[in-house]
DNA sequence: ACTCGTGTTAGCTG
DNA sequence: TCAGCTAACACGAG
């Protein structure tokens, strides 16, 4: 589920977390904790607290004070719960109701306050990730906030398919797949066109769409809102031209573009 | 029954 | 050095 603006909404939940005193963690999880050893995080955290949350891209990581930072990872599909003393959850909209009935163990990380809430990392896929004091080198600057001339030289320093550029967390942060579609579907930019080879005027209008396509994704609620991620699909067709939409492989991921305004 | 997928990363290959 | 592929994670959807 989560890319920048999703993250952005759980970043917004964290901050739920902060300030309450740590009793216990449960850190259990070896592949979501990964390379921490059970109670290596635990021991790191307990008896402080979470003093700030923080977001760059997908990555999200809470300031502590007790000189480390907790780095926390969605994956593809985890979730942040935070709840009160009472149990019930705080920081998020409207409870949506689970299709499925909700599995323990599906609960890979636990920070547990002395007032009796949780911090909990939610996640059935097991794909999230919690790291005691994450290095930020390597993930480039959040999508978000950079400058056209940036966002030039970043995506056009290789001759990559653009869309693998737009991909690519070193190059900037926060872009996933549905995000790539969405904004080169904007743009009427070709997903598999080599990025080196693009005009300043086509990189200028790649960038000025990826804002608004971000921007109307956070003001909306998350990617599934964006214009064509509905006609990602066979016999899907563009919601501007009306002609048929293609898929195919690109950057390694599933990648569906309209066949005619991005020919 | 079987394939695909909103993400990341280490390891391998040409 | 760069670019592309694979496996691993584990579940839901079609």
């Amino acid at each position: 589920m989560p890319e920048l603006p999703e993250v952005e909404m759980a970043r917004k939940v964290l901050v739920e977390a902060l300030d309450r005193e740590i009793r216990a963690v449960d850190d259990n999880d070896h592949w979501v904790c990964r390379p921490h050893p059970p109670g290596e995080i635990a021991q790191a955290l307990v008896g402080g607290k979470l003093t700030a949350a923080h977001r760059r891209g997908k990555t999200m990581w809470c300031e502590t004070d007790t000189g480390h930072t907790l780095g926390v990872h969605l994956g593809m599909g985890g979730r942040v719960v935070v709840t009160n003393e009472e149990g019930e959850r705080v920081g998020g909209g409207p409870e949506r109701p689970d299709r499925q009935p909700r599995k323990p163990e599906w609960n890979r990380f636990t920070v547990v306050f002395a007032d009796g809430g949780e911090f909990r990392l939610f996640d059935k896929r097991r794909l999230g990730r919690i790291r005691l004091d994450p290095s930020l080198d390597g993930l480039g600057p959040d999508a978000e906030h950079l400058s056209p001339a940036d966002f030039r030289t970043r995506i056009a320093r290789s001759r990559s398919a653009v869309k693998a550029r737009l991909l690519d967390q070193s190059v900037l942060a926060g872009v996933g797949n549905l995000l790539a579609d969405e904004t080169l579907w904007r743009a009427k930019i070709n997903p598999a066109a080599p990025a080196d080879e693009l005009e300043r005027k086509d990189l200028d209008r790649l960038h000025r769409n990826l804002e608004k396509a971000l921007k109307s994704a956070i003001a909306h609620g998350g990617m599934h809102t964006g214009e064509v991620i509905e006609h990602r699909h066979p016999d899907g067709h563009c919601p501007r031209c009306g002609a048929e939409m293609r898929h195919g492989t690109v950057g390694g991921r599933s990648t569906w573009w309209c066949s005619r305004e991005q020919a």
